[in-house]
DNA sequence: TTCCAGGAAATGG
DNA sequence: CCATTTCATGGA
């Protein structure tokens, strides 16, 4: 057993630990201590399944501490792996600082405190987001879950046990009908294509990690049940592209009623000119903006 | 009931 | 090439 204490003083800007891993970036953290998806997150914990130098799956569980900073427990030295996926160098104060002077924008950052972006794993990233399309965020998460509580091998860690996300081999072979009573709907088959495709060693999405932006973007849809927007939540969530935008019905929303002269007439084209618009962080601010359009609080109140 | 959700693929022009 | 239609499904 590993355990480490991430001290607060070399988090900038802080975390909030369940703002950050319920936001709708990733789908592959679960509250350890509840059923509930949007819960109360006073002092819960998440855990996670990483890959583990080609062995077994490893977990991983982080908590949030009362006082700021964060304690994790793993069966693996993880304290390398929870800096980097949960990007905790990032700058929160000074990317908010860069971000651009605009009401939206400034009240985002501002209601968010200790929000971060998240570095997942490609493969992953990719199945949920391919699971992601017209579907809610909180039901997004219940497929995922489903899919590695079902059919993911499970991981025996600290007593209990926890399931890994299934690989490429053992979604190919589901088939179907079987994601299907998983409640995955017309989404089945674009997973099972796309895991077939992985499985089989046709592509990898960590491929794209190498190349030009939108290059990476473009590549990323040859991938069945990815389009650009999913193409560009990998890119984001997964790849380190930080200048992606995703362009999701949220972010359509916003540009039709504050950045109307970011509208063009093809994704890329608006993608680009949003982008050039919110600046050198322009994925951190996209998904503030997101966090904060998407809150029904937010629409009250504004 | 109807509408909607971090859209994409298939089809039609 | 661009515009329209179809595709599941639970929750409000």
């Amino acid at each position: 057993m590993h355990t480490g204490r991430i001290d607060p003083a070399t988090i900038p800007g802080g975390i909030d630990l369940g703002l950050t891993l319920e936001s709708g970036q990733s789908y592959l953290w679960t509250r350890a201590d509840g059923d509930g998806y949007a819960g109360d997150p006073d002092g819960s914990q998440w855990y996670t399944t990483v890959e583990w130098r080609g062995g077994d799956p490893r977990v991983l569980r982080v908590r949030e501490r009362p006082a700021g900073g964060l304690d994790w427990r793993a069966n693996a030295p993880a304290a390398d792996i929870v800096r980097e996926r949960l990007r905790l160098d990032d700058d929160l104060d000074a990317i908010a600082e860069r971000a651009p002077d605009e009401s939206v924008i400034a009240a985002a950052f501002d209601a968010h405190r200790g929000l971060r972006l998240i570095d997942d794993p490609a493969y992953p990233t990719l199945i949920a987001f391919i699971c992601s399309t017209q579907m809610r965020v909180s039901r997004i998460h219940g497929m995922v879950t489903r899919l590695r509580r079902e059919i993911g091998d499970p991981v025996v860690f600290d007593g209990d046990t926890f399931h890994a996300f299934p690989t490429p081999e053992t979604l190919a072979a589901a088939g179907e009908d079987r994601l299907r009573d998983l409640g995955l709907g017309y989404r089945a088959p674009y997973v099972v294509d796309t895991a077939r495709m992985i499985a089989d060693g046709a592509a990898h999405p960590r491929t794209a990690a190498g190349m030009a932006y939108e290059d990476a973007r473009e590549w990323l849809t040859r991938f069945v049940g990815v389009g650009e927007k999913v193409a560009d939540c990998v890119c984001l969530f997964a790849l380190g592209f930080d200048e992606s935008v995703p362009l999701d019905t949220w972010i359509q929303t916003a540009i039709a009623e504050r950045f109307p002269d970011c509208d063009r007439d093809s994704y890329a084209a608006t993608s680009r000119a949003l982008r050039e618009r919110l600046g050198p962080d322009a994925g951190y601010v996209q998904t503030y903006l997101f966090y904060h359009l998407r809150t029904a609080e937010a629409a009250a109140a504004d």
